[in-house]
RNA sequence: GCCCAGGUAGCUCAGUUGGUAGAGCAGCGGACUGAAAAUCCGCGUGUCGGUGGUUCGAAUCCGCCCCUGGGCA
């Protein structure tokens, strides 16, 4: 049998279907792989599992995480490894769902040993960045880590601010540390991997009927109940397809049919970029192409258990 | 029926005194190690509504026709 089964996929491909169906068959336990399901305040916008699916089944790491709280893959990961511990202690098969290709990637390769930042510090850089230009931040990444500041995108704000908050706490610069690769905490050839990927215009067309059933389910009062905890706007939670766009709707500022094209348009270009990273990293996966993923998936898992 | 304003990339529109066209958005490709639903990079040929004409040369000027919006009858 397999250590772990990984699904991955684009948003709406019907991962979690899938994944449904195999946790069936082989008595598995479903543990979330998406960076935005683990928020509490976002479930319909996420298209987390119903009630009634997280009932029937045992699902893990989802809706765990506070929206104040900003998350990130090594919380993941080691809330993943402590999820398929418990998973197979009641003598569950994990199966790992989710649309977040780098948590998937950072199992199955391991993290470097990068050592956890200061809030403090981390806090000074991203304030920075607020108010800084990416040049700016550029700049003065090139003061103390030249290595860094060649190897990324002067405009690339998000890793400057990653790198400099590195190197200002730790000393050493992120390049450096990365160098270390981490300890994988899955074996590839012990795992079942799948990758589901429907046609892209059928992704596209699942997108846009998605949405629309969201808003029919309450993706507006979630919106504005989140709103009511006046968090951050720079913490994930604010920043999850639909939220910003939503916002704006509730503001005034824009119609709910212009929101809505717009919540749209980012789940298509999320979906482009998703398929990019399989493409690119899941290469040797099984992939299915079918959108009747859960029967095509519970017979991937038939022919050789090794 | 007449008058006016338009018909240029999938959409919204630029296009100076005629030298065969370019922005934004969308879309497509790519990068990716603790914010990753994030962040960032790259890609612009399209009967310039149609058809005749003027011209060395027409999206640009002229004629006729078609379509859209507005006005007058």
């Amino acid at each position: 049998m397999f250590d772990a089964v990984l699904i991955a996929g684009p948003t709406a491909s019907g991962k979690s279907a899938a994944a449904m169906a195999l946790a069936e068959n082989l008595g598995g336990a479903i543990i979330n792989a998406d960076s935005m399901q683990v928020y509490r305040e976002l479930n319909v916008l996420t298209a987390r599992p119903s009630v009634a699916d997280m009932e029937s089944l045992p699902h893990r790491l989802y809706g765990s995480v506070p929206g104040r709280d900003a998350y990130s893959v090594g919380r993941w990961v080691e809330d993943a490894t402590a999820a398929m511990e418990e998973a197979r202690a009641a003598g569950q098969v994990p199966i790992l769902v989710g649309g977040t290709g780098l948590y998937f990637m950072a199992l199955l390769q391991g993290l470097s040993p990068v050592p956890e930042i200061p809030g403090d510090v981390r806090q000074r850089w991203r304030a920075r960045a607020t108010t800084a230009s990416a040049k700016e931040l550029h700049d003065a990444l090139s003061e103390c880590d030249p290595t860094m500041a060649a190897r990324l995108m002067p405009s690339d704000t998000q890793r400057l601010v990653r790198a400099l908050e590195v190197i200002d706490a730790t000393g050493v610069s992120l390049a450096e540390w990365q160098a270390t690769a981490g300890a994988p905490v899955l074996r590839e050839e012990r795992t079942l991997r799948i990758v589901v990927a429907p046609e892209r215009e059928d992704i596209y067309a699942a997108i846009g009927v998605r949405f629309d059933s969201m808003l029919q389910r309450g993706a507006l009062a979630e919106v504005e109940a989140l709103k009511r905890l006046q968090l951050d706007p720079r913490l994930p939670v604010m920043r999850a397809v639909g939220v910003p766009e939503l916002s704006a709707y509730l503001a005034g500022t824009v119609t709910l049919e212009d929101a809505a094209e717009k919540v749209k348009t980012a789940s298509r270009r999320y979906a482009k970029r998703q398929m990019t990273w399989a493409r690119r990293f899941m290469a040797g996966w099984t992939w299915i192409p079918s959108s009747q993923s859960a029967t095509s998936v519970a017979l991937v898992t038939e022919p050789k258990p090794r």
